[in-house]
DNA sequence: ATTATCTATAGATCTATAGATAATGC
DNA sequence: ATTATCTATAGATCTATAGATAATGC
């Protein structure tokens, strides 16, 4: 089979690993999960990674936040110069990727992990996640009045952690998830009180 | 020490150990972990909860629920009959109490315990802490003419992740909690846009 | 030759059990 | 007598290491 074509070996370890993580965390997956899902023994996984589990890990949860910087950038330049059509289009992309809680990762995950990773995983999620939805608030604001409460952060996280529930939602609910995306941020745009 | 005065070493033992599994989850804590912070052995926690862990968690996380159950319709009876108001003490409730994720709570610890308790423990989380909050808002949608989708459960666990989200901001912000949740609601209620 | 896997196993950690000891409450 | 703890330890599981074997790509 000539290389190059497709997928490194390295690269199927980490898909693997970030579906399990994502959805169960650092703790709750052992590497013998990870290998049984690859076929391949639990030992061979130190072969890609020799440091171990936190080390795989850590690169999952790189990729994973390169990989949302680089969807956050083009699925809002790609968009409308407008909030609500911004936040749908992220709400889209969040819900083409596995989900990531954040308060798992910050209280759960992240504190397994030694503190220099942690420090540098934590700022790369804020920089490639929070940041730019909160860009698109504060542009929000800016260009077509939005209110203001001067603390576009909480909403930015707030808006993470509703997309997070409508993964979880979909678990119990026939709806497409892109709908109820859409009907909550028809919420935050306008609110719930008649107009 | 005359009993019946306070807690129950049981209680105690509950206690703890909600904190430590609202905080990191069921696989992450070990019972090491919990009898550490009781200043107890390991071994000894089997004379309160003979089936061990498992036992142990199934005792917290109902506990939580019921206290829930409780402490959100006697909140609600307590607010003003208004939607807004009712929910600032709804956040103010939840914001009392150790947090609850609830994607982790389906994603990793439920899957980790035996089939039935699982599907008697979501029963009973929904029963507390979803329809209770869905009830406010289907009131709300009756008497104030709050725009409905017909779906005010998904408003339910959006609100729900909101509080989530405020508490693992408490760790990066100085502002208050509950100031964060007044604004979230005040967001919610009469969207971002301007009126 | 390099890359990717394997088997075998050490060492750590974790849950759980058995039986002894101490403290508490009639 | 009952309740709450302890020590000691078995057995399972998990991470990690060492060294052998097979597959791949010049």
């Amino acid at each position: 089979m000539p290389r190059q074509e497709n997928e490194s070996p390295r690269d199927r370890v980490v898909a693997v690993a970030e579906h399990l993580f994502s959805d169960r965390g650092y703790k709750a997956v052992t590497l013998r999960d990870i290998a049984d899902d690859l076929g391949i023994r639990q030992a061979s996984l130190y072969h890609h990674f020799p440091k171990g589990k936190e080390e795989l890990f850590v690169e999952v949860t790189e990729r994973a936040m390169k990989r949302h910087a680089v969807g956050m950038r083009t699925t809002i330049a790609e968009a409308p110069e407008n909030a609500e059509c911004q936040l749908k289009a992220i709400a889209r992309w969040m819900l083409s990727q596995p989900p990531i809680d954040m308060a798992r990762m910050v209280r759960s995950d992240m504190v397994e992990i030694e503190e220099a990773q942690r420090h540098r995983l934590m700022q790369t999620a804020l920089r490639s996640l929070i940041l730019p939805i909160e860009g698109v608030f504060d542009r929000g604001i800016e260009r077509e009045h939005l209110k203001s409460m001067g603390h576009s952060r909480l909403l930015a996280s707030s808006f993470l952690s509703i997309i997070e529930a409508i993964q979880v939602s979909v678990r119990f609910s026939s709806r497409r998830p892109e709908d109820m995306a859409d009907e909550m941020i028809d919420i935050l745009m306008n609110g719930l009180r008649p107009r």
